[in-house]
DNA sequence: TACTCATATGAAACTTTTTTTCATAATATG
DNA sequence: CATATTATGAAAAAAAGTTTCATATGAGTA
């Protein structure tokens, strides 16, 4: 079942001339219906009890005291994703309040880049990982180990996949791709002139780019065929820590994982070949 | 305030009589509780509407249907937590599935991953940090891509730290370890025979140990003077994804962060020599 | 234009739920 | 043992929610 709020934004169109006043407050002022009674509500948006029941009927519900139910449920769930991104760490936070917060940062960025990704662009780049003939990683920094993530994973999978720890081996192989290669750059601020550099030789050359950024209008995104984004975070506190590597990862979790299941006979019998085995049974490392 | 179903807790030792039913009631099922009216749910606990009513103010709510409200949310709240787990990835799941279920999966992992960090630890942990001659780095596969991350964040730091790729110079840098250096050993399993030897080696020339793992109880964890868990998970639908590498991540920040704290001015200038600018004023990649 | 018909609406009747009051019982206190 | 205190439920009162029904509005049609 869609969100409430969803359901009465789709139903705006079909609204009645006194269910108006009702719509607007609810979809401005949500939070100020939950303790009001039917017929103070008629009053304050100049309409019936009759009406207001009738509505909450045709969003679902099975009367008002559901409905406020619903919206309670759904106004409280959307104030607490909003405070999150209040809570800064300080100089007097006690290690117990880092861990909480720090936990609570990386949680948001990933919802945030859940919401930012589109699932017809992900279905686009898994049919470039298919297709192409070999996929090259690029990335500096904490993007290196991203991409290295991405390598490794690939690896398991039997796609033919290229990776270098330094620049100008990443540049040659850049100028090494041609037509049916596929080149996956990743920097969080898209701004990276190294791999700006990358991308553009990819691209001269004729191989397909996707780029993995934050930064869905930038330069790289400029050239990149299709642009996977990361949620844009803030450093933790100025301590160098950053949720961006774990939206990557996440992001390079959904690629794999999608492709995984569009391929998923082969991947299987292949991971059966590559798997590492441990002797207390553990999966891996 | 309080949950709910903590102040129920609370309220317990002073029940009365006709409350007893009620409460256990309560705390057993409150979602049997939801959609029942006070007479039904007085009938139900051989109680009366009175005497619910009562406690519905007892425990701070303005009457029975706030009460209700308030307990929904709770449980609402409760329930979603726990269904996260549930939901596994099939092949008929579409992309959008997909990056919803994958990102709940890391989600989970990380609030997981949270709740058993013992603040304790971590803070022996950053004095470990500080008061170490040096600190060396060691994990193999992803948990290779997690110590990298962390020897990153500490070179910022200006934290004199070592790492190696192969295993093969990990093993001779732990052999090379002494007293007052620091090893850090970062394996999920807790299993993988090289880490151990790394351990062993570290341990037998008197540095100290820290172990991320998920395993508390293995032998690497016997090795180490601190263990600093993360969230035991599944992979991601077999595909060889897995959230443990996100949660390791969120533990390095943790670590990282805490230390940062401790050491504020210090760190603070060394951030300032240690950036590297971008152009368009990015901090990080 | 006049006449359906369909739909939207609010007043009021009606039903259900919640709250309060009050009498009584149980328990504690001096 | 008398008295105060507290806990409790029945029933009355109040409030809230729902339904019914009459009317208004407007679109389509003869």
């Amino acid at each position: 079942m869609k969100g409430l709020l969803v359901r009465i934004e789709d139903y705006v169109l079909n609204a009645g001339e006194a269910e108006k006043e009702l719509i607007n407050r609810l979809q401005k002022n949500p939070e100020t219906v939950l303790h009001k009674s039917v017929k103070v509500l008629a009053k304050e948006t100049y309409t019936s009890p009759a009406t207001i029941v009738r509505l909450c009927k045709k969003l679902g519900c099975c009367g008002y005291r559901d409905f406020q139910n619903t919206l309670a449920y759904e106004v409280a769930l959307f104030r607490e994703s909003r405070e999150i991104a209040f809570q800064k760490i300080t100089q007097k936070d006690t290690v117990e309040d880092i861990i909480y917060k720090v936990t609570k940062k990386n949680i948001e960025s990933l919802e945030t880049t859940r919401k930012l990704i589109e699932p017809k662009i992900v279905t686009e780049c898994v049919k470039l990982l298919e297709s192409s003939r070999s996929v090259t990683l690029f990335g500096l920094g904490t993007s290196l180990l991203v991409a290295r993530d991405l390598y490794l994973k690939l690896l398991r999978a039997d796609v033919i996949c290229n990776i270098c720890d330094d620049w100008h081996a990443q540049l040659l192989t850049a100028r090494n791709l041609r037509k049916n290669d596929l080149a996956v750059v990743i920097s969080y601020s898209g701004l990276t002139e190294e791999m700006l550099e990358c991308a553009r030789e990819a691209k001269a050359n004729g191989a397909k780019v996707i780029a993995i950024t934050r930064a869905v209008e930038s330069k790289l995104a400029e050239k990149a065929d299709f642009v996977v984004p990361v949620a844009a975070t803030e450093l933790i506190h100025r301590s160098g820590a950053m949720s961006s590597r774990i939206s990557q990862l996440n992001v390079v979790d959904i690629l794999f994982t999608a492709y995984v299941n569009r391929n998923y006979e082969f991947c299987m019998r292949q991971f059966g070949r590559t798997h590492i085995q441990k002797k207390g049974g553990a999966e891996h490392d």
